[in-house]
DNA sequence: TTGACTATTGAGATGCAATATCATACAATC
DNA sequence: GATTGTATGATATTGCATCTCAATAGTCAA
């Protein structure tokens, strides 16, 4: 269940089908972003990329977000995280400790938002799972 | 399942049970929360509380938030909106139509929250979810 | 009640992430 | 290579939230 290394096909070629233009900057920060681990924050990518305009970083993770390449993460604390979505839909688990974020997805989960449906007045149309752990990395510090 | 009108304690006594002083500022936002639907911001308070530092709406709702009176929701867009905790733990619906926010538990979903922690490396320590619905009212409209 | 102690407040400065503006640069197409 | 419109970067600006610090006001003991 958990996503592990999943490979995601050319992000460049994606934005290049939607019509978007492929600019050195767009290219620059794609390649980071493929180096990255999940859960990094816009401020990571611009220190990485001196030479790239603020706005260019936001402009590009918007344009990413808007494809379904990337995906943000609301934390209560701090700036917004992203990552890349290696799937289609899938939550994430957030370490408490130090910060690290996951993918998942679990059929189990999604059957059961279905289930909900029946059961509050509204309409469904979406949901959004965050579990909060504590990772395997920090649960071995602490156990050392 | 629905939340509609539990009452929740007296928020001011809570705040004093904690040790915390009985102010007018304090008293006056507490005031305008119990009178609120979900879903409001700080903004809102600090229109209708004019007389009321921005610092103390912020400070008082961070309060509340400590003793577990108040949640915060991220929304993707626009700003963060907090709303009463009238029972413990619970979870938000969100209209993607009106913005209004609504409260809701299920049993199922805690214990499917459980059984996710046999299929994860990490551990479970929380979790959060939110469900983006269209609302009753915005459905109505709708229909109309 | 009075006074002392200390939490709390308010006004404005400040921090920080993100967006808007707009002239310029450049990718795509012919 | 010329043309056209998207994309960029430097900067100003927005928006939410916090910090600072002198002044205020709750609380408690006497």
């Amino acid at each position: 269940m958990v996503i592990q290394h999943a490979s995601h096909p050319d992000i460049m070629s994606v934005l290049e089908d939607r019509g978007y233009r492929t600019t050195a900057p767009r290219r620059a920060i794609i390649r980071i972003l493929e180096g990255k681990g999940d859960g990094f924050t816009a401020e990571d990518i611009s220190k990485e990329l001196p030479g790239v305009g603020r706005a260019t970083i936001f402009r590009t993770i918007k344009l990413l977000m808007e494809v379904g390449v990337v995906c943000r993460l609301n934390l209560v604390d701090g700036a917004p995280r992203y990552s890349l979505s290696r799937v289609g839909h899938h939550h994430h688990t957030v370490c408490v400790r130090c910060g690290s974020v996951g993918e998942f997805r679990a059929a189990t989960v999604e059957r059961l938002m279905r289930g909900l449906g029946n059961n509050i007045p509204d309409e469904i149309v979406g949901h959004r799972i965050e579990l909060y752990v504590v990772c395997e990395k920090c649960n071995n510090v602490e156990a050392s």
